[in-house]
DNA sequence: CTGTTAGCGCATTCAC
DNA sequence: GTGAATGCGCTAACAG
């Protein structure tokens, strides 16, 4: 690339140093005069500060690392836009990494954004309950030099973020499914390995024996839209021989799972919410598309996704911001 | 931050340059014995390259830059999904901005990325027939000084990248409508400045002049969810009244735009397709979700972010690729 | 095959 | 208030 600070000082005919003060602003200001002319060179000459260059010598990036499972994940893109909106205003970019929620890769990818020096990394659903032992070493090295660290969903002992009370929302959100007069439940609980699955399914489950209505099956699968279609597709197809999927209400640890479990309802024909309620948990912006309009728990994502840019820019990230989801019924689950 | 390239070389007691050959791998190879010893002071010190100073030593990045118009549009999203897949294998990193389609941000954006001197810059879905001098500009002197750029949709005269034939699309699809039996179209034409918009909503309407069937109504708005909402809603209040809506076929230059129009469609009691039909244009993946499914010009939007991807990192990029949409009809323009 | 040295572009002490 | 010099961490000639 072309044209460096040397240019423009030798262009205005003054030294690095100055050129150096009057395009960043240190504490000692030039004569508005000077300054001036080294505005009006670095313009004619059309000069761009090289970031790594500034980086090298000052001792920040104004880099943050984002890390999601997949960006077309809808859950995962209004994380994403909530903390571009956080960071945006302090001319800070975003380096963004799609995992496929591969445990490995997502080491991967901390240590890209270690080696990048990012000022803060973001990991957005993560947790898992094993093989983040070296995930959790690498972040508390990063953390020893000075990095940031933000998680939502479940942190780590040692860090800060957004935790996400899934267990508490998704029993609040059986709660609201017995009053609605719902009785008979299933649940697909996607990957138990993931916390965030786990806790969902198990604030459901508990929720439900608490009352006297034990949830009559559990289904484990993918976290994933195909996940929730393999899994509803299975059960429904055993079922139906059975006569027992009628009247039946299914509760998915996701959004997503659901979108793919009401599709394997609608092949074999089953109506909803007339043959099988459905529910789901995020409340992600696709379920305003979609007729009839889903129950879900209510999680602000985009919100979430802005704290946590917030939160790493501020560097207030040592401390745990709690996010509890709302209960939202809509016409899938109607009786 | 801390451990250098200095301290692994004295750790393991090389020089500072042997270090360096080991652990990046330059044409000449130090002995398999002495690597050995390097790679393990490394390991030991946790040590971890600084790209930055990397960055300034080579002259390459190793980073790249997509622009975006808002990372929550699953349109935007798929196609991040497909660039990120194109560069993945090469070691290189992704810095993402989204602009909220504003041209001055655009730029902005541009500028942060020339600043960081990514090795390249894919735009997707950008060009106006308005305002885009600067930013013309701008890629100019980027490439000039070797910056690779990829357009995705309209390239710039001296860009190349991804030419999507919109025109083409368009107008194949209201061939199929037109076979479909639809003879009363309504175009949902977007915001007219953005050539996107426009090409669609010229293909279309183009087709259907020359088959003797124009277009009863364009009607223009934002290039969005809302937009498509706000305009179907208006239309339909005031053709309600003079009975004009039935048996209307309305084709929505994006999906996002359709699902927008939707709404205002259920809202008001119509029923699709029965009283009002409607089509999209990308094939968006949250059409798999939609009851009824919508009918649309298929544009395989991960593929084309990863071709895109893959163009800049093999420095292919000057030549332009013309993918074109086939039309899809579905259970949303039955008749 | 290995070590020495000179930058990469910029921020920042330190003198003037 | 301004300029000269040093170093950020690393790569790539250049010697040895």
């Amino acid at each position: 690339m072309a044209i460096r600070l040397t240019d423009v000082a030798d262009e205005a005919g003054v030294s690095l140093a100055t050129a150096s003060r009057v395009l960043n602003g240190s504490a000692r200001k030039p004569a508005e005069e000077i300054s001036e002319k080294v505005r009006a060179a670095a313009q004619k000459l059309g000069y761009f500060p090289n970031a790594q260059a500034q980086a090298l010598a000052r001792a920040s990036t104004k880099l943050i690392g984002l890390v999601v499972h997949d960006i077309a994940d809808p859950y995962f893109s209004s994380i994403a836009r909530g903390v571009q909106k956080g960071i945006q205003a302090n001319g800070i970019q975003l380096l963004l990494t799609s995992t496929g929620g591969e445990a490995d890769r997502e080491a991967l990818a901390v240590r890209a954004f270690m080696s990048h020096r990012t000022d803060a990394i973001i990991l957005s659903g993560s947790r898992r309950f094993s093989e983040d032992h070296e995930l959790a070493e690498l972040l508390e090295s990063y953390q020893t030099n000075g990095g940031q660290v933000a998680m939502i969903g479940q942190p780590f002992p040692a860090t800060g973020g957004i935790q996400l009370d899934n267990e508490g929302a998704a029993s609040e959100l059986a709660g609201e499914l017995l009053k609605a007069g719902h009785r008979r439940f299933v649940v697909l609980a996607g990957n138990p390995d993931y916390m965030t699955a786990k806790h969902r399914a198990d604030g459901f489950t508990g929720k439900l024996k608490r009352s006297g209505v034990p949830v009559e099956t559990a289904l484990y699968g993918a976290f994933s839209r195909e996940g929730g279609y393999l899994a509803m597709g299975d059960y429904l197809d055993q079922a139906e021989s059975q006569e027992t999927a009628n009247q039946i209400c299914v509760f998915c640890v996701s959004d997503v799972m659901a979108l793919g479990a009401i599709r394997a309802i609608r092949e074999r024909g089953l109506r909803i919410p007339e043959d099988v309620a459905i529910a789901g948990f995020d409340d992600i912006p696709t379920l305003g598309d979609v007729t009839p309009s889903i129950s879900t728990a209510r999680l602000p994502l985009e919100e979430i996704g802005r704290l946590a840019g917030e939160m790493v820019v501020a560097h207030s990230n040592s401390k745990l911001v709690v996010m509890t989801g709302t209960p939202v019924l809509r016409e899938s689950t109607e009786r």
